[in-house]
DNA sequence: TTTTTTCGAGACGCTCAGTCTAATATTGGT
DNA sequence: ACCAATATTAGACTGAGCGTCTCGAAAAAA
């Protein structure tokens, strides 16, 4: 069962002070995790699957994570921090106007799911529709990055309205909110058809629909 | 663990010809799936809870049942027969003009989940959301529901150009998709946030979009 | 009646997730 | 240089769920 796909075998012990991002433990169990949770879900994803991947036996999981269940929220934590950056890069984009910059996000995403052939989504969304399965612990979390995304979102349709590309008797939060609300189900498409097209369909028809 | 919860003792042997809709083992079976499935998905779902909800043993299960997989094959058929049925009974309501149809049908949706404390979503959703762990012959069964839901919305809302109520040069067609793409994500919302919130941000926004 | 068909009952094996304990290597103090 | 504390790996163990199988019982058909 155990086939450490390509890493180097581990060695046992403490070990030596110095770790790489490529060698610390902790940080291919997380990189490997949201590969598979982004596919499979929480529940689908097995530990085993996750382990063999990265050929870490499940003794060293337990000693970073106190559960699955402990996992899965530093999983979200990791996931959201990085999703924020990317958002970030192109929200803020100086050189776009910013709607152009809402249509570089998806541009980009885009790009990510096909990347990886339509099969991992989102794991916000993932973890969202498992709720009814998952600790409940989860869903504060789950929820405070949506309020999270939205807020970035809104800022940038905030600006749009002073670019005058948006009217600005529009209600930017709800716009926002609007828009994670959607783009999680084209996500889910997107994986589903394994095509990009309803991305781009999700993004065409809420920037036309924006009240001008 | 077998708490047969409400249900009386079931009869061994063959049964007698007549079988009412509240007694035919099958029957039991489907509805009860179709409530856990839609609360837990497919992977998360147990057949043993899905057993013990009815009180019906797993020999019976696998009677009527080829596998696991052939009863999600089962279930999503009725959803989608009974979803289909819903959606004519709102969409083509000639007392309404079109666009108020589609409120109609949200406004019925969002009833339904908050009946169930939004801890139920669509089973169509769900399903699709697990593809990554799903046995393929799953995903052209759900790719043809949404095709045949948008056909549907599609016709409602050429309607609602000839009255007038939206730009005839809108693809009506891809209107219909947008609107499923972002329906799916409200649900998911929805059952995350446990409130009608998402649904009625994402119609509210869908019908403003809309090309006049 | 006798035979055949239909279905219910639940034990069984197998696989696999998640937990826990023991073994092993390194560090840091003295 | 040694020893204690610490960090990490190794893998055994438990329990649950899926799918199978055999048997039992009752209605239907002959």
């Amino acid at each position: 069962m155990h086939t450490p796909t390509l890493m180097p075998p581990r060695r046992r012990g403490r070990p030596p002070k110095s770790r790489d991002a490529l060698t610390d433990t902790r940080e291919l169990l997380l990189r490997a995790g949201l590969e598979t949770l982004t596919e499979k879900g929480f529940a689908t994803a097995g530990l085993d699957e996750i382990l063999g991947r990265v050929g870490v036996p499940k003794g060293s999981f337990y000693h970073y994570f106190a559960s699955k269940e402990a996992f899965g929220l530093a999983l979200i934590e990791r996931y959201a921090h990085f999703f924020a950056r990317k958002l970030d890069r192109h929200l803020l984009c100086a050189e776009l106007t910013p709607l152009a910059r809402v249509q570089a996000f998806v541009d980009d995403a885009q790009a990510g799911m096909a990347r990886y052939d339509y099969r991992r989504g989102c794991l916000i969304g993932n973890l969202g529709q498992e709720m009814g399965a998952l600790p409940e612990s989860f869903r504060a979390q789950l929820q405070a990055v949506f309020a999270d995304w939205q807020a970035r979102l809104a800022a940038c349709l905030r600006l749009a309205q002073q670019a005058d590309e948006m009217s600005v008797t529009a209600d930017a939060e709800q716009l926002a909110a609007f828009f994670w609300i959607g783009w999680e189900g084209a996500v889910l498409r997107a994986k589903l058809a394994q095509s990009a097209e309803p991305l781009t369909v999700f993004a065409r028809f809420f920037l036309a629909g924006l009240p001008r």
